[in-house]
DNA sequence: CGATAGTGTGTGATGACAAAATGTG
DNA sequence: CCACATTTTGTCATCACACACTATC
């Protein structure tokens, strides 16, 4: 308290000042402001600062202080204004917020550590439709780092589960150290795991939660990536994040939309999930045709493992060579297995890719396996990440295309236009 | 014939990072 | 008062998205 009226002033009156010195709108200079990071530098008496004139520091709580005060104004029944007895903006100077806020934790029991999950949380405020945290607290769902202490994540939460399968891409890249999907999941939420295993005894309970958050609803996600019930924490992982209260997105704000769905990345899981699914009964194929010892069922390499050969290529390639297949054989009468593997070769690989594919037994489930991987391993290494047009047509009518700020607007003489005039 | 992918660009959202402000022992 | 830790803020880079129209499927 006396910190606050002595050294917090102080602190304020002086940077005050320094407004009053330079002004935020000035670009340039001519005192060595410590909040200018290139006069620090230069000793020159007029430097320009490139950095805008930073905002003071707000008090400890303040910002936390202030969203209490506006949420219990424009939502008193979900934050009621509870006056506290221990503020900690006494001396907050902003005319606003000058009476003792209010303060946003909600009259939360103080629950033991050892058992803070195994009681629902309660929801102060109306609530229409009864309590929806509670009807949705019964399906089950766990957080990641709960899923490596109580199993398969796909026993778990159906509703997430990838059906296509991604395990060689994962695999291959977990070998190198990359992990882009999970990141070092089980590393990082290591404590998590601990704490979890170490306090919670009841698994039901536990699996109302998902990731920290109650889950709600008939979705966990409303469609946009916004939880409909988010906590007021930032770092979950925080002792005591769990004490923090629950708030209802929806009754924040009941006019989210929530059939809003980005089309685009339907269609790209769709078509993932379709490419996988397609590769998965191709091999299954040709595995099984191998076992059976059916030599004649050779597996279509386009459309199952949705290769593509590229023809021109190896013809310019092999243009200025002898045939391919050696000593006297003729290449009518190479079939059968040779056939595939020489497609296979023939792919877009590297020299050196080219030199180990050929020691690869493909009908062996570790050489499908392994030619897969070296495929993928050079797809990546030759991937285009600059943008490529593929219709120039298309490029042409874009340019020509009115726009406005960025986007596309109708043409003066669009029909639509003319049906409107008329 | 209907559905859809594709085209360019401005804008907002988001994360990373550095620096400053503040807290704490 | 000092050193270190933590929090807050500003800046920059990157990315997704919206838009109208039309070639392509």
């Amino acid at each position: 308290m006396s910190s606050c009226l002595s050294g917090g002033t102080g602190r304020a009156y002086r940077l005050d000042l320094e407004i009053i010195k330079s002004p935020s709108n000035s670009w340039i200079s001519n005192s060595s402001s410590p909040s200018s990071t290139l006069s620090e530098s230069s000793n020159s008496p007029l430097t320009i600062s490139t950095r805008k004139p930073r905002t003071p520091r707000k008090r400890p709580n303040q910002t936390y202080n202030e969203a209490a005060a506006i949420l219990s104004t424009a939502h008193p029944k979900i934050f009621p204004c509870n006056k506290s007895t221990k503020s900690y903006d006494s001396c907050d100077k902003n005319p606003i917020f000058s009476e003792p806020t209010s303060d946003l934790l909600m009259p939360f029991q103080e629950l033991d550590t050892s058992g803070f999950l195994l009681h629902p949380p309660i929801v102060h405020g109306s609530n229409p439709k009864g309590s929806n945290l509670m009807n949705l607290l019964e399906k089950p769902c766990l957080s990641p780092g709960e899923i490596t202490s109580y199993g398969n994540f796909s026993e778990v939460c159906d509703d997430f589960q990838e059906d296509f399968d991604a395990e060689s891409i994962l695999d291959e890249e977990i070998e190198e150290g990359i992990d882009s999907i999970l990141g070092n999941f089980k590393i990082e939420n290591e404590s998590k795991d601990d704490f979890l295993s170490n306090n919670m005894s009841n698994s039901m309970e536990m699996s109302n939660f998902c990731y920290g958050y109650p889950v709600g609803f008939e979705g966990f996600d409303s469609g946009n990536g916004m939880r409909k019930e988010l906590r007021g924490i930032r770092n979950v992982d925080e002792g005591d994040w769990w004490r923090f209260p629950c708030v209802n997105m929806i009754d924040i704000n009941p006019k989210i939309d929530v059939k809003k769905k980005k089309k685009k990345k339907k269609v790209e899981i769709k078509n993932l999930k379709e490419n996988s699914i397609s590769i998965n009964r191709d091999m299954k194929k040709n595995l099984d045709s191998k076992s059976s010892g059916d030599q004649e069922c050779i597996p279509k390499v386009n459309a199952g493992l949705l290769l593509k050969l590229n023809y021109d290529d190896v013809l310019n390639a092999w243009s200025d060579k002898d045939s391919p297949f050696s000593g006297d054989a003729p290449a009518a009468e190479v079939a059968g297995n040779d056939v595939q593997e020489i497609s296979i070769l023939l792919l877009e690989t590297t020299d050196q890719d080219l030199g180990r594919l050929a020691q690869i037994d493909l009908f062996s489930e570790n050489g499908v396996r392994e030619a897969s991987v070296l495929r993928y391993k050079e797809k990546r290494r030759t991937r285009l990440f600059s943008k490529k047009i593929r219709y120039q047509v298309r490029k042409v009518n874009a340019d020509r295309r009115p726009r406005m700020k960025g986007r596309f607007v109708r043409t003066p003489n669009s029909p639509d236009i003319d049906e409107e005039r008329s």
